[in-house]
DNA sequence: ATTGCTGTACTAATACATATAGTACAGTTA
DNA sequence: TAACTGTACTATATGTATTAGTACAGCAAT
């Protein structure tokens, strides 16, 4: 049976992003955040699909996306779990992403009207508490 | 007729965005990069279409866009010009916009194992070419 | 063993966004 | 008048996202 914490986790009609990718992106930062801990039991498909009141299959296409990108684990008839932190991608794929990551945030933000040094503050404000944990 | 020089502009298969996004993204880029000049012409709709070969109906899509966002004057009959920079958005719309892509980029470099300091690093060169111009 | 949970794998239907194709019209200039 | 400009339509095809429904194999407790 194995009962499990509601994630929290929030889906928005206003974000422009699929729910698949609304969820991944969630359950990542639950995971890099350490709010979910490693080796920690996920919601099942139908009861995490409950919450979110999406269709199932939309839960387990992000689980399976997340569990092919290494941050989940799977056992049959048992459920899914948080795995251990490892290397995800290839040295040049890691590359690739981060250069599109860049590019895309550059298109995003030209013409807002900040400076270079403006942006650059922010930005570490918003990502030191992403990144530097050994679970991302 | 007024000839207009080719845009530095090219479309890939590859890239996931939308043949709109890439046009109107490379076309800000120019802009911002001052590689177009300020009250210089624009190809036209049926120019730059073929140019690319795409439809005319997407091009004038991305134009359309930005002549909304200020970015180009449009003057009937005649054709679109590089618009003088000016405030685009307004404060609350420019933060907004700010947050929604720092949200995004971090999702986006999650996991793939660098640290913030070594993102931001990669971010300054990037970005500085940018968004330091008076264009941007 | 039966029951009830787990993930996983399908098919089908619907809705939406994107891009193409074709046509048309008003403004500008030589 | 002719040849350009941007702009505004309709229609069509395609791909993606989501929902709905069904089914099956693995695990655990009664």
């Amino acid at each position: 049976m194995s009962r499990t914490a509601p994630l929290m986790l929030n889906l928005s009609a206003a974000d422009p992003r699929p729910i698949t990718r609304q969820i991944t992106d969630g359950i990542r930062r639950l995971i890099a955040t350490g709010e979910i801990d490693v080796g920690a039991q996920l919601p099942s498909v139908r009861g995490l699909a409950k919450q979110l009141t999406v269709n199932p299959n939309t839960v387990a296409k992000a689980y399976s996306e997340l569990n092919n990108e290494g941050w989940l684990d799977s056992r049959q008839g048992l459920g899914l779990f948080v795995a251990e932190p490892r290397q995800r991608f290839s040295d040049s794929e890691r590359e690739r992403r981060l250069a599109v990551a860049i590019d895309t945030f550059g298109a995003e933000v030209l013409g807002l009207g900040y400076t270079t040094d403006e942006i650059l503050e922010r930005l570490e404000v918003e990502l030191s508490p992403l990144l530097d944990k050994r679970s991302a």
